[in-house]
DNA sequence: AGCACGCCGACT
DNA sequence: GTCGGCGTGCTC
């Protein structure tokens, strides 16, 4: 038999060993190794897992530079289905490239976190172990005891011994040993299966003595289901059964009873809707050209463009829906914000059983259960945010994105990608068709479907052709030229009376984007910082402390002043506290639900929330930007934006864009009913263009104005950005280090492409290390991820000696 | 990243 | 003379 190598990505994340490594597949194990599968390897003297990336059959001839003697055997595989398609495989080999990580990195970020190996170094007793010899040292005892030690326990308990380990080694007394933990677990619960037929249960029921009352009621319950296995905790709850019956009832012969791994929803068949939705004049013309892309296969793009309250939804609905209908699969992207409970169950309504949702709110184990219905194929729609872009789909034909805009399809550790930017390589790669939704594009993306690179389509009419809501902007320099102290504008506070004296429904929205609570003195200003990172303390309400959440620096909160010995040091920030308590000054009685960081803590407290406001149990609801999207509550008649600068002067070119959006989802959520809608946005710039664009719902002028901005300056979409991000313990270490790879960078770069810094970044240090940062702005420099790359595999080891951390960003979205 | 191997200072 | 510091180099 010809010897089959495997190319095996290792789970060791760093350039020098991100290449695949051969290895030579046992004969045992060809039935079941496939490309895509998870092994084990030999790697040094260590046990690593990895991933096949391609297998290579030598057959007598095969021009290769490889000598199958000299290689090491593929210990294990640890699924039975490979969690990888070859899809991905080429997906993860890209995006390695594209966005300068380590190919295992991006693998990890396809796959769920149980999935990731853990190698754990074992110390085992060998046979020379005597007890005599164990008499010597405490670790030599436990050894003999347990058989084996985990290192770690080693260093924990006996950190003392460790010198002599080598000794010990050498003398034959132990050996030590790698073990990769397998963090998957199944689920498993008991099960009952009837090994009588319906007859016989039936009789052996009648047979039984009158006191056996239990078990005659769980052969009655069985008869009609002999041979299925039934969950023993379900026949508990239905027939008020116990264990001992059970195990009765098995010892007997009668029943058998076993774990088995949870079977999930076997009977939740739900039959889809039929298809006789009614639509609006829009959705006819917007899904006319996108049901032509799905009925004729091959790759398209769109952009829809729809007015919040335009029904963009339904639209993705039906192009799901008729993608299905085509035997092909979907993935549905969402915000994780808007991944709601609202959401969720819009989508199952309509796809029932056939579709997996992946959200945060998920435990690891949830998650990869979850996942493991798309790798066994058995959904057709994937809904999820970010990560939900690598669902293990086969036969992917549409890929919808909601809310294109928002900045959290960017992922901000490595691997740094882009989910749309993912969307486009999958929906290309598999002749698909895209639809990225938003009523406020990202300029990026409305730029290249304004050029053609994505067919652009328009709703800018609500379904039922309710009116927009009326905007009243409100400055409020002129608030307190009229004595106004409050941070109630005399509209805002008249509006909110009369719909409390309505009964209906109010959201009070606070702009903090950037902001959290900080702690400062009012008597001289001086603010709680971290010691070990330039960055403000947050104030932590339940336990009174302030806490540094980059490092986890944590203090009690002080009564006075360090600086100033005032006792007037508090809390500012979100504010909400704050406007709560005016609210119920300013409106005895006035029932306030409250959102924000406290209030949302605990898992499950925001659905808990919005849940009590949508049954009317509050009259205000309140809190940050959580609550601007995708809500849908048809009591609401009035939004208002409390201070709406507060976002627009952050050192960020987004700045006044992401205000815009802010504004306008926000203003998307009062009267998408019956009743009419308010919004009365509060500032201190009613001229700046971003608000009166946003006031008339103005996307276009908007976006004509920013436009000439970005050009001006030169940013995205005109320029394209690189950021590369530098940290060290020492000051001038980290300059001169960051200066070096600039001038690296210049020496190479077009003349037409800019190189900014080295300078500091915004938060000089984190964790005790600096941080310096260079800026590329480039308009046409098609080799710049390659020599991005060179630069990477330049400076790997020079970066090692120095302890310098680097770090690439392409398209970076938060610069701050 | 680990881990092993290997070459120079302070201890029994 | 040895123990142990961490510099250098490799992992199919």
């Amino acid at each position: 038999m010809n010897p089959v190598i495997a190319k095996v990505i290792v789970e060791v994340p760093v350039s020098r060993t991100n290449r695949p490594f051969d290895y030579l597949v046992p004969e045992w194990l060809l039935p079941i190794l496939r490309v895509g599968s998870r092994v084990i390897v030999p790697f040094g003297p260590r046990k690593l897992q990895g991933f096949v990336i391609g297998l290579l059959e030598l057959a007598d001839g095969t021009e290769t530079s490889i000598d199958p003697q000299k290689l090491r055997e593929i210990l294990e595989v640890e699924d039975d289905l490979p969690p990888l398609t070859e899809e991905l495989l080429d997906l993860a080999e890209w995006m390695s490239k594209q966005y300068l990580c380590p190919w295992i990195t991006a693998i990890h970020a396809m796959i769920p976190a149980v999935l990731k190996g853990k190698t754990e170094r074992w110390v085992v007793a060998a046979a020379e172990l005597t007890a005599e010899l164990a008499g010597q040292s405490p670790l030599l005892h436990e050894l003999l005891r347990r058989g084996a030690v985990a290192y770690r326990e080693v260093e924990q308990q006996f950190p003392d011994e460790i010198p002599l380990l080598p000794g010990w080694l050498s003398a034959g007394w132990l050996t030590t040993e790698y073990h990769v933990k397998d963090r998957v677990t199944h689920k498993q619960a008991s099960y009952v299966t009837l090994l009588l037929t319906d007859e016989e249960a039936l009789a052996k029921a009648d047979s039984l003595p009158k006191q056996a009352e239990q078990m005659r009621r769980v052969l009655l319950h069985l008869a009609p289901f002999s041979g299925q296995p039934i969950a023993a905790k379900e026949l508990g709850e239905l027939l008020g059964v116990s264990r001992p019956t059970l195990k009765n009832l098995a010892a007997k012969g009668w029943i058998r009873l076993e774990q088995m791994e949870v079977l999930r929803n076997p009977y939740a068949h739900r039959k889809f809707a039929d298809a006789k939705h009614s639509y609006t004049a829009q959705q006819q013309t917007v899904l006319k050209p996108i049901a032509q892309a799905i009925e004729q296969g091959g790759f398209a793009s769109f952009l829809l463009h729809g007015v919040t309250g335009s029904g963009k939804t339904e639209v993705y609905l039906a192009a799901i829906e008729q993608t299905l209908a085509k035997g092909k699969e979907a993935i549905f992207l969402v915000p994780e914000i808007s991944l709601t409970p609202q959401m969720v169950e819009r989508v199952k309504g309509r796809f029932g059983n056939l579709v997996a949702v992946l959200h945060s709110g998920l435990s690891q184990g949830e998650r990869y259960d979850e996942w493991r219905r798309i790798i066994r194929q058995q959904v057709k729609v994937v809904v999820g945010a970010r990560s939900a872009i690598f669902a293990p789909l086969r036969n992917l034909g549409l890929i919808v994105i909601d809310e294109e805009h928002e900045n959290s399809y960017k992922q901000e550790e490595t691997p740094r990608y882009h989910a749309r930017e993912v969307a486009l390589w999958r929906a290309r790669q598999n002749h698909g068709v895209l639809i990225m939704g938003s009523a406020t594009p990202s300029l990026e993306t409305y730029a290249l479907a304004t050029r053609g690179r994505y067919q652009l389509l328009t709703m800018n009419e609500r379904v039922g052709n309710r009116p927009l809501p009326q905007v009243h902007v409100v400055d409020m320099r002129e608030e307190l030229l009229k004595q106004n102290r409050s941070m109630f504008s005399q509209t805002l506070y008249q509006m909110i009376e009369q719909r409390l004296q309505n009964g209906e429904q109010i959201v009070l929205f606070l702009n903090r984007r950037g902001f959290s609570t900080f702690v400062m003195c009012r008597s001289c200003g001086y603010t709680l910082t971290c010691v070990h990172c330039d960055i403000s303390l947050t104030y932590h309400r339940t336990n009174h402390t302030a806490r540094c959440h980059y490092c986890g620096y944590t203090i009690k909160q002080p009564d006075h002043c360090p600086e100033c010995q005032s006792s007037h040091i508090r809390f500012f920030g979100t504010g909400t506290q704050k406007v709560e308590e005016e609210l119920s000054r300013l409106f005895p009685g006035i029932r306030v639900i409250r959102m924000d960081v406290d209030t949302t803590s605990r898992k499950g407290a925001h659905e808990e929330l919005l849940d009590r406001f949508r049954r009317g149990q509050g009259d205000v609801l309140l809190g940050t930007q959580m609550i601007a999207k995708g809500l849908d509550f048809p009591r609401v008649t009035l939004v208002g934006v409390i201070a709406a600068d507060t976002s627009l002067h952050l050192p960020d070119f987004r700045a006044a864009e992401k205000t815009f959006q802010l504004l306008t989802q926000v203003g998307g959520r009062a009267g998408r009913h019956e009743l009419r809608g308010d919004v009365v946005i509060q500032t201190y710039t009613p001229e700046h263009y971003s608000i009166r664009h946003a006031t008339k719902h103005d996307y276009l002028s908007f976006y004509e104005e920013e436009m000439l901005n970005r050009k001006r300056t030169g940013y995205p979409p005109y320029y394209r950005l690189v950021l590369i991000s530098f940290s060290h313990e020492q000051l001038p270490v980290l300059i001169q280090g960051a200066q070096t790879v600039a001038d690296y960078l210049k020496a190479r770069l077009q003349p037409s492409t800019i190189l900014l810094g080295p300078v500091a970044s915004p938060i000089p240090r984190i964790k005790d290390r600096f941080r310096f940062q260079l800026m590329l702005k480039y308009r046409d420099e098609p080799k710049l991820i390659d020599m991005l790359g060179q630069m990477n595999r330049h400076f790997d080891e020079w970066l090692k000696q120095q302890q310098l951390l680097m770090n690439v960003d392409i398209d970076p979205q938060m610069l701050l």
